[in-house]
DNA sequence: GCTTGACCTCAAGTTGACTCTAGGTCGTAG
DNA sequence: CTACGACCTAGAGTCAACTTGAGGTCAAGC
């Protein structure tokens, strides 16, 4: 009858690959919430672990743990233009990453002893 | 007879877009250097513009200043090692950027109300 | 002579996302 | 009873790359 157990802590540090602290600090800053203490003790639903991983992914993409909250948080579909602006950001950021690396490419192709004097040690 | 003149640090500054403290602080950690003092104060190369642009850049492709350091000084030809393992990080880096948009493409896209339960939020 | 602007040093503060430390609680196993 | 491991809190510490602040020097221009 019962719904899914409660999971504590270290089972959604453990399913999350993250450590106990970044858990607890998450809990404190409020970007995931304990449902309940059971003897002082956080217990979070078990779609806590979702929520952390895409808590990670969304990091990885460049939000910040204050952008992830509003994200997340968000009833009123306002959160599609934060992933709006977040789309055009990765987009210019992968386009200069593929001058870096091609500039890069350069160097490492190029003759030069030293960097410093290295004329493909430019982009453009 | 005399080479071009030396710099103050401001005119480095202010060719390079970077601030007067962070000039001052790429000297201090021994990333740039002064090549004079005059009366107390730095006087650098023109090169120095150069360099400073380049550091820029290098940041911006992921290199720390430490990196960045070892980059230019190196006269072994041992930073090409290091120009190729960065080389390998931004493609990796790229591939997963690119993981990012298409998830976040799909976010923008789907019907979902709020992000937490939107079954988008989550690449492969 | 005085002010202004560019420069100097040294030390401390900032930011974000954590980690670490010290000291304490709780439930279970032996 | 005691030890153990998992958990708790509050607060301090960490990292990189700077920035800021306080207090001072120096040459040029009025």
């Amino acid at each position: 009858m019962s719904a899914v157990a409660l999971l504590p802590i270290g089972e959604v540090a453990d399913s999350t690959g993250v450590t106990v602290s970044a858990v607890r600090y998450y809990d404190e800053i409020g970007v995931i919430t304990a449902t309940a203490r059971v003897g002082g003790k956080r217990r979070f639903d078990p779609d806590t672990v979702g929520r952390v991983s895409f808590i990670r992914r969304a990091q990885e993409a460049g939000f910040s743990l204050d952008e992830i909250r509003t994200l997340l948080d968000d009833t009123q579909g306002g959160w599609r233009d934060l992933v709006e602006d977040k789309l055009a950001e990765l987009s210019e950021r992968r386009e200069r990453l593929d001058v870096m690396i091609s500039m890069l490419g350069d160097m490492r192709d190029c003759g030069c002893e030293v960097v410093a004097s290295c004329p493909r040690a430019t982009p453009c």
